[in-house]
DNA sequence: CTGAAAGCGCTTACAG
DNA sequence: CTGAAAGCGCTTACAG
């Protein structure tokens, strides 16, 4: 392999010289630059990036932590980051926890052992051991989808999503809503959206049956048990539309109540959140929340960059959003 | 940051022994061991990679070309690819074409400079520049999808499973039968799955008319458009079924069929391959091709750990698949 | 069983 | 405008 001690040799100048001309670096007369730019175009030589990043301590790699890769909104996050980072000349490493928080942790240190630039987490949960491996690192950081505490996030707006779907069947003449969430690690998912669903109700005075509010687990099948859990424990009193926090738990449960000959909306209404392609192609087609995934990646990474300038850190962002109104409500 | 040194010096020896236990390479004392051990287990002392690639010229990062990477399938292989890679303390550094054919060269360079152990390509197309570059780099090579000469491949069994579907709608009683199809340059699904159909509709004695048979560009709209010029076009002599090469056009293709009034599968069955989850979902379910994309991502990853290893290349696989009857036939 | 030393391929003060 | 030298953090013969 071809290295800058030999573009310096053949050139006959220092490999110091050859450094500047690669990185536009420090004075270099003409004639010279002329003269290594053209036998590093004849040799084909590309610089070794672990010596530079040895050097330099950059990689020019971002690291990106996933919770699962192979899911609609970490595929549109992903394309949204390798957007703004591809046209600046840098890379993804991508990594995936599998929903392990542990996980989160590891590859945290992981990308810092790579010496990536920065790290972009799509974080599903807050805890303090993860708080203080961000801090440790010391590397320019974004949360996405959960506001950490002292460290740049960028949310989606989830209380007032929740409020407005909420809202929007109240609008519809529903009093009897019911609602299936997740657990309440995931603040964002399992809390706020939660939090906007039960406040709104007791904003209208209406009443919540225990057996209207169930939990799922991101799947869709968590999803039809759920709504199996809602019509067997409310004994007839049944509710006339119901709220799922992600489209995938709405898509299960709309599967549950076809199969067993509800008509939807007639019988009951039925919105997600997420605007996932599917969500347009079932029937009835899907009311959903549009969170704009891919602008939220790309916003992240943009914050990324700028971190990686001007070391602004701990910046608040929140994400739009847009109901989408279908066939299902 | 600490480093080999600082370990070293708090273990109180010299950091070729540190290297030695890191690296499970020599003898150690088991009570040296010990002690080096904790500290790292203490410090949380991870080594520098870029330092470990400079000597060892190896990087632990794998390069991943998509064509696209908010797609179900692109997310799968790559979850596919992950589960293997991740075992072996590899990493993935992902790029994307945006289905650029120029793009794919590109971006071979790229990983190249970048030092990754291995080079995995989703490819879409078959072209000289794109074969010369591969064999330029010499570095471990899989292609993935498509079957490039000289270079270890990875195949779906197109043609087979074109068969069968189209097999399967004659068995069903259908002798009319339209395609749906994609361009040519793409060896894998433009021209293996169109001579699957074409080739069991003539041993069937079974004509198609030139209407019959339409290109889309892979995205639901095209389905849609290609569906709707059948039905103008094929001026009352319409099929009674129809094979998409691709889900999300065969979705797209349903879409324009449940517009319009048509009974599917009654006035016209539908087949698509892909397996998404989507398919599963719209109404009716549709009857669609698993090509176990996953398992493919990971064969693929195996094989290019097998040749990091071994250097066997330039072997041939051909991918499983399965036909999933469902509503729409 | 352990360590001193060389070297991987770069960049960057420093000196001229 | 240019170069000699140090050093980034590792691994690996070599020697003992």
């Amino acid at each position: 392999m071809t290295t800058i001690n030999d573009i310096a040799k053949m050139a006959n100048v220092s490999r110091t010289t050859v450094s500047r001309v690669l990185n536009n670096s420090g004075y270099v007369s003409e004639e010279v630059r002329k003269r290594i730019l053209d036998i590093v175009e004849k040799t084909g030589y590309i610089p070794s990036v672990s010596a530079k990043s040895l050097r330099t301590k950059r990689s020019g790699v971002i690291g990106v932590i996933l919770p699962k890769i192979s899911t609609e909104t970490a595929s549109r996050v992903v394309a949204g980051i390798n957007e703004v980072v591809s046209r600046e000349g840098f890379q993804i490493l991508l990594t995936d926890t599998e929903l392990k928080k542990e996980k989160e942790i590891e590859y945290i240190r992981l990308l810092q052992s790579r010496h990536v630039d920065g790290i972009i987490l799509l974080a599903t949960n807050i805890n303090d051991q993860l708080l203080s491996t961000i801090k440790e690192v010391n590397l320019p950081f974004i949360s996405l989808g959960q506001d950490l505490p002292g460290i740049t996030s960028i949310v989606y707006d989830d209380y007032h999503a929740a409020v407005d779907v909420t809202n929007m069947l109240v609008n519809k003449g529903h009093s009897k809503i019911a609602f299936i969430g997740v657990g309440e690690d995931d603040p964002a998912v399992g809390v706020m959206r939660r939090k906007g669903y039960l406040e709104t109700m007791e904003k209208h005075g209406l009443s919540v049956d225990p057996s209207w509010m169930q939990e799922g687990n991101f799947s869709i099948e968590s999803g039809y048990e759920s709504m199996k859990k809602i019509t067997k424990e409310s004994h007839g009193n049944l509710p006339s539309a119901i709220f799922v926090v992600t489209d995938r738990m709405a898509i299960g449960t709309m599967e549950y109540l076809k199969e067993q000959g509800y008509n939807i909306p007639g019988d009951m209404a039925v919105a997600g959140i997420g605007a996932s392609v599917m969500s347009q192609y079932v029937s009835p087609s899907l009311t959903t929340v549009d969170y704009f995934n891919r602008d939220a990646g790309s916003k992240s990474a943009q914050l990324l960059l700028d971190q990686l300038k001007y070391k602004n850190i701990n910046e608040k962002f929140t994400q739009n959003y847009r109901l989408i109104m279908r066939d299902s409500v």
